[in-house]
DNA sequence: ACAACGCATAGAAGAATGTCAATATATTTT
DNA sequence: AAAATATATTGACATTCTTCTATGCGTTGT
C-alpha cells in the first residue's frame, strides 16, 4: 500500500467539508483576513481557524501575516498540483492553466 | 449555508480515502471486476464493496451488472464535472479535456 | 434442487473529523 | 503598562467515516 495515495487523499481532504468550500469560494474574490471570512460564515473563530489550517497544510491556502491580521488567498502552485492530481488519478489528460 | 457546497464536499470525498484513491489508479487501466481490485488491494470484500458504493454515489465510478459480477469503471462525465467544480472553487480556467 | 460463488447490506467497534468554550499568544491602541 | 483586538491552541464532546464479522441475495454450476 504506497503513502503516495495517502498523500493524495490529504490534499484532496481540503476539498471535502462545506465550510471549506465555502472558504475557497469567498477568496475567489481575493485575499481576505480571518475576520472577514468570519463575517460570512455561521462557525466560531476556532473552527475557521481548524479549517484554514487545514487549507493551508494542503497547500490550497496561503496565509500572510500582517500585524495582528492573518491574510489568506488562494495558492496557485497548489491549486495546479491538485489539479494534477486529479487527471492523474482519472487518466484524463491534464489542462495545464492558461493565463 | 448552500447546500450546494454539501453537495460539492460529497464529490471530493470520493479522492477522500487512500484506498479509493488506490482503487481509481486500478481503473485507468480499464474496467475491472470486484473481484480483481479485492485481489489487489488489501481489505476485506465488504469495505471494497462500501468504497465502491461511495465512488459510484459520487458518479466518478459506474458500475454494470454482468451475471454474478459487477465490473466498473471511471466515469468520464462524473470526473469531468468533478474537475469543473474543481475549477471553479479554486477560480482557475477550467480545460475541457481534449480527447 | 442444492451448493458454490460474487457482491451487497447490517450492525458494531474504533479512528478520524468537526465543533465549541476556554484560554494562550501576539499585536495594536490608549 | 494595561486594555483591546485578531488569531491560534487546547481539551472535550458529538458526528462521521473506516473497517470488520456475520449474513443476505442473486446467479451459476452440478
Amino acid at each position: 500500500m504506497d503513502t503516495n495515495e495517502k498523500r493524495i487523499a490529504t490534499i484532496f481532504k481540503a476539498f471535502c467539508d462545506e465550510n471549506r468550500i465555502h472558504v475557497l469560494k469567498l477568496l475567489i474574490a481575493g485575499e481576505k483576513c480571518a475576520c472577514d471570512l468570519l463575517d460570512e460564515i455561521k462557525i466560531t473563530q476556532p473552527t475557521l481557524s481548524h479549517h484554514m489550517k487545514i487549507l493551508c497544510d494542503a497547500e490550497i491556502v496561503i496565509p500572510r501575516k500582517e500585524g495582528k491580521w492573518t491574510y489568506y488567498s488562494l495558492n496557485p502552485d497548489g491549486v495546479e498540483k491538485a489539479k494534477r492530481l486529479l487527471s492523474e488519478i482519472t487518466q484524463l489528460q491534464h489542462q495545464p492553466t492558461q493565463n
